[in-house]
RNA sequence: GCGCCCGUAGCUCAGUCGGAUAGAGCAGCCGCCUCCUAAGCGGCAGGUCACAGGUUCGAAUCCUGUCGGGCGCACCA
C-alpha cells in the first residue's frame, strides 16, 4: 500500500522503456487537490528532452503504454502530466491492512542530547535539546536502527564546581533529595538542581565583592572532582535533572561522565592517535609555547589563527580533545569504560552510567560501537564541533576518518525569553519544570471547561499541556531561532499539539461507539465491505498511506519537524472528512450510521487513522489520550 | 575582516532535493452543534517568495552578486 507509489515508479518505467527511453529515477508525487487523479508524474517533460519532441504527446504515449499495478485503475494524460487513479476499494483496503514494518537496517546509531551542567536546573533552552534529541532517537528506533541515547555529564568543569563551591561559601547544607518534598515551598528549597541552581547564581554576584578567595575555592573543588571526591553530591544533582526530563517522557541509556572518559585513558589515547598525524605539533616558542596544537587551516580555510590549541601549556586539555577522545569511543575504537546501573527510569529501561567502581559489562549489554553518531547540540557550538570533527579526520586512521564521516551535530538554533537572551549564569531562565507546572495548569483549566466529566482530568492534563511544550519545540526545523512566549508555548488550538491529539481522540471516540453499538472496531472488515468507499475515502486513505516514508525521511534528514508537519496534515484531512457535508449540506461520511458494509469499511479506516495519528505523536514523544 | 545560518501573508511557520493556480496557524470578518467530541469545520480577505542577474521547457527551490538580521571566530565550554 506504501508501495503503491514505488509501483507506480516500476509500472511508469515499463511503460517509458515501451517508447524506447529510459530514465534514472521517475519522480511520482501527489496530485494537486482540484485535478483529476491521485498520484502522477511529470516525467514526460524529461522525456521530451531526450526525445525532442512534445510532452504531452508522450504523456499520452505513456499512458497508452501504461499497465495499473494492483490497486490502480487507470492512467490518464493531464497535458504533460500523466496521472493515475486509485482503485478506491483495493487501495483503501490495503491501506486499512497497515504498513509493512521498517526494515531492520542492522546499523548502530548513537544519539547524545541532553548534556546539561551538572550544576543548576535545566530552563526552556535545554527543553529545546531534550525534546529534540529523544525525538530524534524515537524516530530513528521506528526506522529500524539500533539506537543508544547517551548524556554527557561534564562533572569536571568549572559551572559544577561554583556550584558545589557555593554551597560551602555560604554555610549551607543541601536538602535530603529524599525528604518529603512540601507543595507549598519553591522548588529552591527541595529539588537539588534548582537549589545549587540559586547558590552558583548567588556565588557569581557575589565574586564582585570577594573574586580571589572565590576563585581559589573553586579551583579546590575542581581538584577535588577530577579525584572523584565529590561525585555523590553531582550525582544526586544529575538525578534531580533527570526527575524533569523523564517528567517530559524522554528516556536515557547511559550516562557518560568526564571524568571517566578521561581516567579510562581516551583523552590520552585520542592524543597520542593526533600527536602522530603532522597537523598537530609542540611549538617550543611564540604565543603557544608549550602546548599542543593543531593546525586546521588547509581544512577549514579562513580563520583567523589556523592553529587549534588541544592541550594548554599548563597541562589540562581543551574540551576538545576531551571530546575527541570520548567520540572515540563512541565509534568503538577504544574501550575501558566500566558500568553500573543508575536507575530504573519510569518511561521504561534501566539507566546505566559509567563509573569507575562499575563492571566491564552491564549485564551483557555493549555500549558505543556506533556506526553513526548523532550529537544534539547548540549551534553556537559549531566551530568547536566542526574543530572535533576535523581532528577525527586528521587523526590518519581509518577509524577517524569513518567516525568523522558518520558523525553528525544536529545544531539547534537558540531559544529565547520573550524577545530575551536567557542565561543560566545570570538567572535570568525560566525554569524547565516552571514552565511544565504552568502548561499542565493551563491545560487542566481548559480540560475542566471542555469536558468536566472526564475521567482522567489529570493525566489528560498532563498529556495535553506536555505534549503542547514539546510540540512547539519540534514543528519547526532546528535551524529556527524559536522565541519562547507563554501564549504561543502552550496555545491549545490551531498548529498544535492538542490539535492533534483532539483528532486522535475523536477518532478513538467513534471505536468506543462502535463497541458501545455491539461492533468490534478491531474487526476486520469482509472481503468486499471496501467496495462502497469512494474519493473522500481515498483522500484520506493517501494521507494515511505517507507515514512511512514521512518517518524514513525524517530518520535521514534528522529532521522531526517533518514528522510534526505531518501529524497535522493526517489531523487536518481527518477533521475535514469527519465534518464533510454532501452537496445537500447534510454530513455524508458518518461511520456508525452508514450503511453496514461500508460502516465496517470506514471504521476500519477510523482505526488506522487512530493508530497512525498516535504512532506520529509517539515518535514526537507525546501522549495520544483516548479521550479529551 | 572571515565563516556558518536565516529572509515566503500583519505575526509565527510549512513548502514533497527543479514541476501543476505558493499553503497552514494566529490575528480580522462571515457562517456551521435536533448529526459518531465545536480543543473542530466551511468561507472571505491578506503574497513583486528580501533585491538584481544567471541556468532551465519550467525556479520560493540551483548558481553568482547585493542588502538586511542572527550566531561564531580564547591556552572557556
Amino acid at each position: 500500500m506504501s508501495d503503491v507509489k514505488d509501483a507506480l515508479r516500476a509500472a511508469f518505467a515499463r511503460a517509458v522503456a515501451h517508447l524506447g527511453a529510459t530514465v534514472d529515477a521517475i519522480p511520482v508525487q501527489e496530485v494537486p487537490e482540484d485535478k483529476p487523479g491521485d498520484y502522477g508524474t511529470p516525467v514526460a517533460f524529461v522525456l521530451a528532452k531526450t526525445l525532442k519532441r512534445n510532452p504531452a504527446a508522450i504523456a499520452a504515449e505513456v499512458v497508452d503504454a501504461f499497465e495499473p499495478p494492483d490497486g490502480v485503475l487507470r492512467a490518464e494524460a493531464v497535458g504533460p502530466y500523466i496521472n493515475v487513479v486509485l482503485d478506491p476499494a483495493a487501495f483503501t483496503a490495503g491501506v486499512v491492512a497497515g504498513p509493512a514494518p521498517a526494515p531492520a537496517r542492522g546499523r548502530k546509531v548513537v544519539v547524545e542530547h541532553t548534556s546539561v551542567n551538572p550544576n543548576k536546573e535545566a530552563h526552556v533552552g535545554h527543553l529545546r535539546n531534550v525534546v529534540l534529541g529523544d525525538a530524534v532517537a524515537r524516530i530513528l528506533r521506528a526506522d529500524g536502527y539500533d539506537v543508544e541515547v547517551q548524556n554527557y555529564v561534564d562533572d569536571t568543569g568549572r559551572q559544577a564546581a561554583e556550584s558545589l563551591f557555593a554551597a560551602h561559601y555560604f554555610g549551607e547544607t543541601p536538602p535530603d533529595p529524599h525528604a518529603p518534598a512540601d507543595p507549598g515551598a519553591p522548588r529552591t528549597a527541595w529539588k537539588l538542581d534548582h537549589w545549587y541552581g540559586e547558590r552558583y547564581v548567588r556565588l557569581g554576584r557575589a565574586k564582585e565583592a570577594d573574586g580571589d578567595a572565590i576563585e581559589a575555592g573553586v579551583a579546590d573543588v575542581m581538584h577535588a572532582l577530577e579525584r572523584g571526591e565529590r561525585r555523590a553530591e553531582i550525582e544526586r544533582i544529575v538525578a534531580a535533572q533527570l526527575a524533569t526530563f523523564w517528567a517530559l517522557g524522554a528516556t536515557y541509556d547511559l550516562l557518560v561522565w568526564e571524568s571517566d572518559v578521561v581516567a579510562s585513558g581516551f583523552l590520552s589515547r585520542g592524543l597520542a592517535v593526533l600527536e602522530a598525524s603532522p597537523y598537530v605539533e609542540r611549538p617550543d616558542e611564540g604565543k603557544y609555547a608549550g602546548a599542543l596544537v593543531m593546525r586546521v587551516g588547509d581544512f577549514l580555510p579562513g580563520l583567523e589563527e589556523d592553529r587549534v590549541v588541544l592541550v594548554r601549556s599548563d597541562g589540562n586539555a581543551m574540551y576538545v580533545a576531551k571530546d575527541v577522545g570520548y567520540q572515540f569511543w563512541k565509534a568503538g575504537l577504544f574501550e575501558g569504560l566500566r558500568y553500573a546501573p543508575f536507575a530504573e527510569q519510569p518511561g521504561g529501561g534501566r539507566l546505566w552510567t559509567s563509573h569507575p567502581a562499575g563492571a566491564d559489562d552491564a549485564d551483557g549489554r555493549t555500549f558505543a560501537h556506533a556506526d553513526a553518531i548523532v550529537n544534539v547540540i547548540d549551534a553556537r557550538q559549531s566551530h568547536p564541533q566542526t574543530l572535533v570533527k576535523t581532528a577525527l579526520a586528521l587523526s590518519g586512521t581509518p577509524e577517524g576518518e569513518t567516525a568523522a564521516r558518520h558523525a553528525h551535530h544536529l545544531a539547534y538554533e537558540v531559544v529565547t525569553l520573550e524577545g530575551e537572551a536567557m542565561s543560566g549564569r545570570k538567572g535570568t531562565t525560566l525554569a524547565l519544570d516552571d514552565a511544565m507546572d504552568e502548561a499542565v495548569r493551563r491545560a487542566g483549566a481548559v480540560v475542566a471547561e471542555k469536558n468536566p466529566d472526564l475521567a482522567d482530568a489529570d493525566a489528560v492534563a498532563r498529556a495535553v499541556g506536555l505534549g503542547a511544550l514539546r510540540f512547539a519545540m519540534l514543528k519547526s526545523e532546528a535551524k529556527r531561532i524559536i522565541d519562547f512566549r507563554w501564549e504561543r508555548a502552550l496555545d491549545l488550538q490551531g498548529d498544535t499539539a492538542p490539535y492533534v491529539q483532539y483528532a486522535h481522540a475523536r477518532a478513538a471516540s467513534i471505536r468506543r461507539a462502535a463497541r458501545d453499538a455491539g461492533l468490534d472496531p478491531d474487526a476486520p472488515p469482509g472481503a468486499d465491505a471496501f467496495a462502497a468507499v469512494g474519493p473522500l475515502e481515498v483522500a484520506l486513505a493517501r494521507r494515511v498511506a505517507q507515514f512511512p516514508e514521512v518517518r524514513t525521511q525524517a530518520a535521514d534528514e534528522l529532521a522531526p519537524h517533518l514528522v510534526a508537519q505531518y501529524a497535522l496534515d493526517l489531523a487536518t484531512a481527518w477533521n475535514g472528512y469527519y465534518n464533510h457535508r454532501g452537496p445537500d449540506g447534510a454530513p455524508d461520511t458518518a461511520v456508525l450510521r452508514a450503511e453496514p458494509g461500508l460502516r465496517e469499511a470506514r471504521l476500519a479506516l477510523v482505526g488506522r487513522v487512530q493508530a497512525t495519528l498516535a504512532a506520529a505523536l509517539d515518535l514526537l514523544g507525546i501522549e495520544a489520550p483516548e479521550a479529551m
